[in-house]
DNA sequence: AAGAAATACGAACGGTCGTGCTGAGTCGTG
DNA sequence: CACGACTCAGCACGACCGTTCGTATTTCTT
């Protein structure tokens, strides 16, 4: 299935990318990538048939990078809490360094919860299997005796994921370096009360 | 400076913030609003000299309609704890049942987070009135005992803050009844470690 | 009642949108 | 060398965008 991309595929998908996370994937216009990217309108066009085919594509670039950068560095550490210790720093690099228009994920989400349509649900199962992702690592944590036993991974993944999401409009609303201080002070009580 | 707004006017507002809450204010068209209001484009268009008075006119009035739904009513309870409890709940009130597509201002923020100009400065304007107001209530609930001395409100407010938003897409991706749940369940426990 | 101002309309503007078609250039394979 | 497959540019399409203009109708002021 995962046949090979072309390199010009490829470069196409980074600009787009990178745009998307910036101007949102909604309102990623194919003339302006064109241009970017510098090749024709139709001549980009071409390598995809449609604007929905390329919008999946780049939530699919989107996703493999997140897995890359953020959860599979964070798989080699010891399991449980500096684990989950490592996707939470993983994923403020991700998120900041990284794009600059912040996680371009959430701003897809948030585009989309109201827009019907295939992407919508293709985002839904990729946000449903990172929830899952991160609810088997706090799971690692309790048989590990390092949570407590009577410990919700269902909540504790609520409100780690809200303190991201947090973090992304406060980075934006005030100094980041603040709202990074912020995030950090929350997840380690978060931890420290799960424990 | 508060003139008597038009009756025309007012309900050209109420659509577009009801349109805007679905698909954003970026991608808000004056086209369809005057469909949908059931008037000619160029007369709609002539009560705001462009779109971008338009569109700060509709983040005004979502703003008005937040302050008049989440705190005013809010004021009127007891201070501190019963008070910062009316806010949470009148908040999910107003992004569940007084909009189709949520909470108007989330959906801005994350829009204009990347762009900007004036519609972005209004709006981190008035975010950080809404969470200055936050933060009083908080110190409020200080200065009554019912919180601990060397609470934080920055850090309590930036936790509430982020489990309502994490509620808004919560509620999006799964069950929205589950959502208000973890919500209330996150709430509450941040009020007991606050105390 | 007369004039001024506000309101709303239809038509049209230049521009951009996503998309389809045609044809030229490039490439690997026989 | 010739062939088909692929890649990309050029051009054109219909639709919609925000905006302007001229004009008819209503409403307000005097």
């Amino acid at each position: 299935m995962t046949k090979a991309i072309s390199e010009t595929k490829e470069k196409i998908l980074e600009v787009a990318l990178d745009l998307s996370s910036r101007w949102g994937l909604v309102n990623l216009s194919i003339g302006e990538l064109a241009k970017v990217v510098g090749m024709s309108k139709s001549g980009l066009f071409g390598h995809f048939k449609s604007k929905e085919s390329l919008q999946k594509m780049v939530l699919d670039l989107a996703s493999l990078n997140f897995v890359q950068t953020v959860i599979k560095p964070a798989t080699k550490k010891p399991r449980g809490v500096p684990r989950l210790e490592a996707i939470v720093e993983n994923w403020i690099t991700w998120s900041t360094d990284k794009h600059q228009g912040g996680c371009p994920i959430i701003t897809a989400i948030i585009e989309f919860d109201d827009r019907p349509g295939s992407l919508r649900d293709h985002l839904k199962s990729l946000q449903k299997e990172m929830l899952e992702g991160f609810k088997k690592a706090v799971s690692i944590a309790i048989d590990e005796k390092q949570f407590h036993k009577n410990l919700s991974p269902d909540q504790f993944v609520y409100e780690l994921y809200s303190y991201m999401i947090g973090f992304h409009i406060f980075a934006r609303l005030m100094n980041q370096e603040k709202a990074k201080l912020k995030l950090r002070k929350s997840f380690s009580d978060l931890v420290v009360r799960s424990s």
